[in-house]
DNA sequence: TTGCAGGGGTCAA
DNA sequence: TTGACCCCTGCA
């Protein structure tokens, strides 16, 4: 899945197998990545931030060590995961799939940290990319942390800083009628610490249960929050896109929700939500359904 | 310049 | 099942 190939003036080069940064970090799943003219990629990962290179083969970590690789990258970008496999089992499936798989090639499924993928999907809801991606560094760059590295971005604040945080304060992000979901969120993980960390060790029934019952969190955000986190990889967020590109590839005809989810149970197993993914970003690049 | 529609949804009636 | 919700952006 990986092979750290060199380390060299603090720059570590690993080979990382099916991945490519821009299919990765566009597909939708993360809002804190962007890349410069020369196509250096930057993101913070908890507390540390990173800065990468791709070359087609080799992915080159700037200023990391290994320890520091082993530390943050192993986990967030999932590679211990054969997405060879996984691109093979899904592109077997049908044309479609094998279409979309072929199409965003490089995706891998992030694990991100927990509190961070609830308040980030939690923002995105009515709402478009750019305009998300504001809301949060606002937030980070207000609430957050320095990060280790040199870096002028902040940490994603966590649970105490946004509770403790009034609605005035946090409306300074410009998140509108978000910033009370979020304020209530914060309030009720703020009043139980332990919280963050028992939940995730749930079924993930027990855990979308929960989340269902958070302010501001539905089906589609919770879905996003136990896929994006690494939590349950079938889970199956259905947005407009994924709504509109089940219904144009499979059900040749308008579909509810719920239909829609029972397919991509039956359909898609285990894997759904790493095939919803390919789908999504295959649907978006190709305007499938517009 | 102004107005309007719509955006990785959710909630309440 | 339907409209309101904050705010921003793109487009007439």
């Amino acid at each position: 899945m990986f092979r750290i190939v060199s380390s060299q003036n603090n720059n570590l080069e690993v080979e990382i197998n099916d991945f490519n940064p821009h299919h990765t970090f566009l597909c939708g799943q993360c809002f804190r990545w962007n890349a410069d003219k020369g196509g250096i990629w930057t993101g913070i990962i908890s507390d540390l931030g990173v800065r990468l290179i791709w070359n087609g083969r080799t992915c080159t970590f700037l200023n990391m060590s290994e320890s520091e690789f082993t530390d943050y990258c192993v986990r967030y970008f999932d590679l211990e995961t054969d997405y060879g496999k996984i691109k093979a089992e899904l592109a077997k499936k049908d044309e479609n799939l094998k279409a979309a798989v072929f199409h965003g090639y490089g995706i891998r499924l992030l694990r991100q940290d927990f509190w961070e993928t609830l308040i980030s999907f939690l923002i995105s809801q009515n709402n478009n990319i750019p305009r998300i991606k504001k809301i949060i560094e606002s937030l980070c760059s207000h609430f957050g942390l320095p990060v280790r590295g040199g870096f002028s971005q902040k940490t994603f604040p966590g649970v105490p800083a946004l509770a403790n945080a009034p609605l005035d304060e946090l409306n300074i992000c410009r998140g509108g009628y978000r910033c009370r979901y979020i304020s209530k969120t914060a309030a009720i993980f703020g009043q139980t610490p332990s919280l963050e960390s028992n939940i995730q060790k749930l079924p993930p029934a027990e855990i979308r249960k929960f989340l269902l019952s958070l302010p501001g969190i539905g089906e589609k955000v919770a879905d996003c929050v136990l896929l994006y986190s690494g939590l349950d990889r079938s889970a199956f967020p259905i947005d407009r896109w994924v709504k509109r590109v089940i219904e144009t590839l499979y059900f040749k005809r308008e579909t509810d929700v719920n239909s829609i989810r029972e397919f991509a149970r039956d359909y898609f197993g285990d894997n759904a939500g790493i095939a919803q993914q390919y789908l999504f970003y295959y649907a978006r690049e190709q305007k499938i359904g517009v």
